[in-house]
DNA sequence: GCAAAAGTGTTTATGTTACACCCATGT
DNA sequence: ACATGGGTGTAACATAAACACTTTTGC
């Protein structure tokens, strides 16, 4: 076996793709590119590691940096290495993906103020590298992960009603689901907290519940498997 | 955004998992380093990535290259970076796990001749680097990924009984399962073809069934999932 | 009082678990 | 004939799916 310093070595890049909730649409944070290549493309945030950087540190400060965004939830995706992927040369990237809460108000701030945008998760511009094929993987992944993990509850406000959770689940797994069984389902878990009551909009106030961590936590180490 | 060569960069290795079946025994293929650092450990196979090479195809070379094996399946587990993995300095691997058949016979053959020897998956030196970390993490993914992907057969020659892959799952899995019940789910599945029947060892010969691999790609072109 | 969304139970079908005996072969 | 592993069915139970009306609020 060779040491490191006697080979030519590749560049390393996170890439990070974040989903949020507008409405009920799924949404995903791009960002314009300022410099070659791929100038004045939109391309999912990101940019090199540091020498002494860990990777997931490194996925933190590049959206820090690049949308401003507090990031709730992150996890590793894939590493994408096709020697061609990059025009300048050979770059891999390690990509993420990450979820986070986005109130309607939140997004709109951060929508019109800098070169990093909200695009609708199914219908936004070509990217630039091969962020096209990241995105793909990145919404599968978030697609049967959210159906054996409760990370659906980062995407939505601290206190939420069923009917916000269900269309939740509905957007991201892509097909309509049956209200009183959803309800009970979720409700049998005995993960949700209730709390005070909404007035907001027209119709019936709902209740608000909140996802109870220490609960959840409390029971994962009995062995318990969320599934939804 | 700056360009990559800008930036000090780190080196990228790849290592790789390569889990086989010794009678039903889950094991591991492990080589003893010939060079520091960590000298005489036993490590997972893997080396550098050459500079215009593929990912998944700088994993099969090595293998290739320190163990003579021939891989029949090999899919990305994750991507290990702590600045401080490696003493040597930056390096950060992208980590592979593999299934490969192993009949007693071929494995006895490769086990004695190289520096490269298959280990119980419970019951292994401890290793160099973070490996111990990653073999654990491929573990986990394996046991996962059996129950709901038909790879497990990736681990048994191409004629098997059924209990032959009854006790890989419950190899894999860690618990047992009920002989009936797990008969008729997985020939409930309609993947498995017959064959003739076996005569070797004591008591009655078994059916041989193979994996009807032609017939899983029509039915998860269909959106079919395996499920076991 | 009407529009809008919240909330609530029961029945049916489907899948999962538990369980014990006879069968075919080699020695 | 006996030891060894192969093969088979049914009943109880639990989980999932289908389905429609009443309630509470704002206007």
């Amino acid at each position: 076996m060779l040491h490191s310093y006697e080979h030519a070595r590749p560049s390393v890049t996170v890439d990070c793709a974040v989903f949020g909730l507008d409405g009920d649409q799924l949404s995903v944070l791009l960002v314009e590119r300022a410099v070659p290549p791929f100038e004045g493309c939109w391309a999912l945030p990101g940019g090199f590691v540091g020498i002494d950087e860990d990777l997931e540190a490194a996925a933190r400060r590049e959206l820090e940096e690049e949308t401003g965004i507090a990031l709730t939830w992150l996890e590793q995706l894939y590493t994408f290495g096709a020697p061609d992927r990059d025009p300048r040369g050979r770059v891999i990237t390690v990509a993420f993906y990450a979820l986070v809460k986005t109130t309607r108000d939140g997004l709109r701030g951060s929508t019109d103020a800098r070169d990093a945008r909200w695009f609708p998760a199914d219908a936004h511009p070509a990217l630039a590298f091969d962020h096209d094929a990241i995105l793909a993987v990145a919404r599968a992944r978030l697609r049967s992960k959210v159906s054996w993990q409760p990370v659906g509850f980062e995407l939505l406000p601290e206190r939420f009603t069923l009917t916000q959770l269900q269309q939740l689940y509905e957007t991201v797994l892509g097909r309509s689901l049956d209200k009183r069984n959803f309800r009970r389902k979720v409700l049998a878990l005995g993960l949700l907290a209730e709390t005070e009551v909404r007035s907001s909009g027209p119709g019936r106030p709902a209740r608000l519940y909140r996802f109870d961590r220490d609960e959840y936590a409390r029971l994962e180490a009995e062995g318990f498997v969320f599934e939804l």
